[in-house]
DNA sequence: ACCTGAACACCGTTCAAGT
DNA sequence: ACCTGAACACCGTTCAAGT
């Protein structure tokens, strides 16, 4: 941040892909996704529109540039001496961070399974460890750590799909339940009754802890199993 | 509604939302959102491309129509005599089934929270009916409903963006994971080297039974601090 | 009431040219 | 090697006009 009037050199140190995308992320952390368009980034850059097209070939390029550059802010936090729980957790929150620093991104992040296929190399490495020390098989290791990442794309899609703060998307329904005729969703009414007022922060942790819940329960059980397969259980 | 006065064109029966909806929705089902714009939509109903604005705003407008019209599609089954846990996987399944018969609106679908919203209160109804029956709080049903819907989307969203068939990202991964030095990634290879050649069905279904066993935990928890709050468990 | 057509302000991208 | 500028084929949308 802080570039004012007082360049380094007013004559412009040469264009390069890293200045691109770093102004290109800049329009869109600032002023949304639309804002991102070829001429206004050159604008941005104070450079004729085509001389983008030497460093990048097109625009796809630039969109994949910025996802891979967001993925590279993550670190996955290698807590290897607490409970897997924590350490599902901790991934989870890291991954959960990127989105929230840039949520005009989010849809790309999230979309782009390509571009993001490095760092999601790493971040699976560190679900997979801690997952395998719940006790996992191989088979659901991979889906419990597909469930982790699948959810917190939801969640964050979800934070950023919304009007303005709140996640979930209650605000929105609520204002239209109340148009609904009064014995219509009893179940939702019954629900937001006893919510209303309450201040209920993010529930990302509580979805969380919902299924590090299911990982445990799944664990135990395919334990139990593994103990006494066919001769009952002693344990 | 109108019958025929003033203009019929070669035998078209006059343009409506109704018809521009369908034109562009089939537009979208066939070729992409990127096919989708004012000018082939008109294409499309042999009609001049302003005339589509007398009967909708604008681009958006047609987008959410499009979500609106595929929301409404949506039935929820209301299986009240089952168990609560296939109760939530009906549900999930029939919200999945909407991504699934329209992939390439699916950004769109997960996305607008606004138009989805009249038949998110249908779908949140009878997930909060079957969380209240599954014994959890208000605040844990509204979580648990959260969870379920964000899975859903996230799941959907790999589906679609995933390079063709497979679901979740296992499949490029595998790939960029040849090209690492194979002293990284252990927990990665250990697992991918056991599920080879094993063939994986969809893991939606999975991703589900984790999230039910960890709300049936959660609620079985929860009875268990009500009956017996500071005595102590003597179950 | 319903549709047309020209016009405007934008896009992304190609290609030839300038230094 | 790096950048410019004109040109092309598209956009969404406004506005005045036609029936």
């Amino acid at each position: 941040m802080g570039d004012k009037i007082g360049r380094p050199k007013a004559g412009q140190e040469p264009l390069n892909r890293e200045r691109i995308l770093a102004a290109a992320l800049r329009l869109v952390d600032e002023h949304g996704m639309e804002a991102l368009s070829m001429r206004r980034l050159a604008a941005e850059l104070k450079v004729d529109p085509m001389a983008i097209y030497y460093h990048l070939p097109n625009k796809r390029a630039i969109l994949a540039g910025l996802v891979e550059r967001v993925f590279a802010e993550l670190r996955v936090p290698s807590a290897k001496n607490k409970a897997w729980q924590d350490r599902v957790r901790a991934v989870a929150r890291a991954y959960h961070g990127l989105a929230k620093a840039h949520p005009n991104l989010v849809l790309y992040l999230v979309t782009d399974r390509e571009s993001a296929a490095v760092a999601a190399l790493e971040l699976n490495e560190a679900l997979y460890e801690a997952l395998a020390e719940a006790g996992l098989s191989p088979r659901m290791i991979m889906r419990a750590s597909d469930l982790v990442v699948d959810y917190v794309n939801g969640f964050a899609l979800a934070e950023v799909s919304g009007p303005v703060g709140q996640p979930g998307e209650w605000r929105e329904l609520l204002a239209l339940l109340n148009e609904q005729p009064p014995e219509q969703f009893p179940a939702l009414r019954h629900v937001f009754g006893s919510l209303a007022g309450k201040d209920l922060a993010s529930g990302f942790g509580t979805g969380l802890d919902i299924i590090l819940a299911g990982i445990a329960a799944i664990a135990a059980n395919a334990n139990k199993e593994r103990v006494s397969p066919e001769e009952g259980n002693r344990g």
